[in-house]
DNA sequence: AAGAACTTCAACCGCTCCCCT
DNA sequence: TAGGGGAGCGGTTGAAGTTCT
């Protein structure tokens, strides 16, 4: 049964994102692309008469062209009943903002505690505060709220440390420190984790002070994908992050050093070190360390995807150093151990990074000596001018490249797009090991648009491609994240390696 | 007024979880 | 116990709206 007017009448104005265009069919012949007045109407009556789930049903007993996913999402975020619309009130402005603190990126969790509202509606209110916060160079979190985190993860750390003290009498003696450090994650205390990788980071600066090899239990945890999940049991019980020195809320930290960020998947311990963790901790300046923040970037998803999407170990030389974040307690306010934990992983991803801070200069991670400043140091060069002489061979070639860019305002074409394309993973391997004291290329900051000849409003930028300057249509999926991740990027921010 | 720049948000995708057989 | 399918989640996309120049 197909009702008459079907894909007549737009709710939106806006159409789908997924798709180029409005109303294209799938692959299995499911339309997309903006909802009708007429579909809206169909799967009202659709979950009046069989109730909501079975989703994929719907297309069967109704005729709707659309698939299960489709359905269950228009009705739980457009058609439901008792959704709330409009802006969020202040109260619940501020649930939000607790919420996020403590659970990170969980919408649904978020969603559940705030009657009306959806996780989508959520997820885009938070995505846009946090971007309007980080322009304006405001915290993302209230002093407040941050104070009330840092008490419960103090709280937390001393809750472990008892436990520690207890499971210490217990054990005997330890045959070896890697089996100290490590543990199942299939024991009873699956969910019940927190790192501590302040006494972590303490060891490996010392060991490399020592000349000393990093122990490769160490390595091992930090690169493996063992199954045994393997975790840090509590055995630091210091938290330097807690300190009213802190620096996260200076949103210094993580604009200078971009922190590995790991989760636990499913018992497996696995890094997550990527060209968006890149960017996490370059994007803007300043920056708040936002969990869950990841700058957009070549989606997995993207077909184009550069091929040259670096390792992590050329993104992170120093990943030997790179430690483990999951927070959790037995408390209403834990934090998964997967994935964004909210401000709980801002404040011990801090802590790395002030121990990582000192790690610059380890000779265990040759990459990652610059010219003998820190890296704090390294941004004030560009201040200071520097010579040609004195430009790392990355520089150089960032120079050659900049230098060699073509006129602007180039046409799309086949042609065009496939260097483009190429050009795209030179631009991101160069972005990946550019030093931080360099300004951001004229060439590449100033851009012109072209006009597609539409009618009103001109070509937005946001569908285009930016690509050192230019534009193209279509967009190599690659260059248009590249843009979105750059899009407020300071680049001496941009972590140096040379 | 035109078009560039920026913002918003609906809807898609891949992945994971969970339940049922 | 395995695996198939449905549901849900979080991330991402890109067209349309809005503001700026």
């Amino acid at each position: 049964m197909v009702l008459p007017g079907l894909g007549q009448t737009p709710i939106s104005m806006k159409s789908n994102g997924a798709g180029v265009g409005s109303h294209r069919m799938s692959t299995h012949g499911f339309k997309k692309g903006p909802w009708t007045t007429a579909e809206d109407a169909i799967l009202m009556e659709y979950v009046k008469k069989h109730g909501e789930g079975n989703w994929n049903a719907v297309q069967k007993n109704s005729g709707l062209m659309r698939c299960g996913k489709s359905c269950r999402l228009r009705w739980a975020n457009h058609l439901r009943p008792n959704l709330k619309k409009g802006f969020f009130s202040p109260e619940e402005e501020k649930i939000i903002i607790e919420l996020h603190a403590k659970l990170g990126n969980k919408w649904a969790r978020m969603a559940a505690q705030l009657p009306g509202r959806t996780d989508n509606e959520i997820k885009n209110y938070w995505n846009t505060r946090m971007k309007r916060h980080q322009r304006a160079g405001l915290p993302i979190y209230p002093h407040q709220v941050r104070d009330e985190v840092a008490g419960l993860v103090l709280q937390q750390q001393q809750e472990e440390q008892q436990i520690q003290q207890y499971e210490g009498r217990k054990r005997s003696s330890s045959s070896s420190l890697s089996s100290n450090f490590l543990y199942s994650s299939q024991g009873k205390n699956e969910h019940d984790y927190i790192s501590y990788f302040s006494l972590l980071d303490s060891m490996i600066s010392s060991s490399a002070r020592q000349n000393k090899a990093i122990p490769s239990f160490y390595s091992n945890l930090c690169t493996s994908s063992s199954n045994n999940g393997g975790l840090v049991p509590p055995l630091s019980h210091s938290f330097p992050f807690v300190s009213s020195s802190s620096n996260l809320y200076n949103q210094n930290i993580t604009s200078q050093l971009p922190a590995p960020s790991f989760h636990f998947n499913s018992g497996t311990f696995e890094q997550t070190l990527s060209f968006s963790s890149l960017l996490m901790g370059a994007q803007t300046e300043p920056i708040d360390f936002v969990p869950g923040l990841k700058a957009e970037l070549p989606s997995s998803q993207t077909p184009q995807q550069p091929t040259s999407t670096p390792s992590p170990t050329s993104l992170y030389p120093s990943i030997g150093s790179a430690c483990v974040v999951a927070v959790s307690s037995n408390t209403n306010n834990y934090c998964e151990p997967k994935g964004s934990s909210g401000l709980l992983d801002a404040l011990l991803v801090e802590s790395s990074s002030l121990s990582r801070n000192e790690r610059q200069e380890c000779e265990e991670f040759p990459q990652v000596i610059d010219k003998g400043e820190d890296v704090m140091d390294s941004v004030n060069v560009e201040e200071e001018g520097e010579d040609d002489d004195n430009k790392c061979a990355v520089e150089k070639q960032w120079d050659h490249f900049s230098s060699s860019q073509p006129s602007k305002g180039v046409k799309s074409s086949d042609e065009s797009i496939e260097r483009m394309n190429s050009m795209d993973e030179d631009l991101l391997s160069l972005l990946n090991n550019f030093p931080s004291s360099t300004p951001l290329p004229e060439w590449y900051t100033k851009t012109t648009r072209m006009s597609n000849g539409s009618s009103s409003g001109g070509m937005r930028d946001g569908n285009m491609v930016l690509y050192a300057g230019q534009n193209v249509s279509p967009a190599p999926a690659a260059t248009a994240n590249l843009n979105r991740a750059l899009g407020s990027c300071c680049w001496k921010n941009m972590p140096g390696i040379c």
